[in-house]
DNA sequence: AAAGTGACGGTCT
DNA sequence: AAGACCGCCACTT
């Protein structure tokens, strides 16, 4: 495993419930500003059972960037803690929920 | 080794 | 508000 990726867990672990975070505000929040790209692509390749709250991650514009399922998937679990989805993919009232 | 590829982002039109 | 454009960086072709 990476440094890289090992800050990127850690930060993810601790993104409260009910909240978002951007691909962007991870990265630099982990100590890598410029890796938005790469934070996409290493949760990506998390297993499907993974702990970590994937779904709690939108881009900079509030809309998720998952397609097909997997956007199903995260709509979902986001609707779970009361964050809810507009036809267009995007987030309603995204930066009321944005961590910190 | 050069070119293409992303669960991206900021700026400028 | 929405695209186009470009910067970004590790990986894969």
């Amino acid at each position: 495993m990476t440094e890289f990726e090992s800050a990127l867990y850690h930060t993810l672990a601790v993104l409260p419930a009910g909240k978002l975070s951007t691909y962007g505000q991870l990265a630099k929040r982990c100590g890598y500003p410029n890796y938005a790209r790469h934070v996409g692509k290493t949760l990506s390749k998390l297993p499907k059972n993974s702990d970590l709250p994937w779904f709690r991650v939108v881009n900079s514009q509030g809309k998720i960037s998952l397609t097909g399922d997997a956007f199903l998937r995260q709509k979902s679990r986001l609707k779970d803690e009361g964050i809810n989805i507009n036809e267009n993919g995007k987030v309603i009232n995204f930066r009321h929920f944005l961590w910190e």
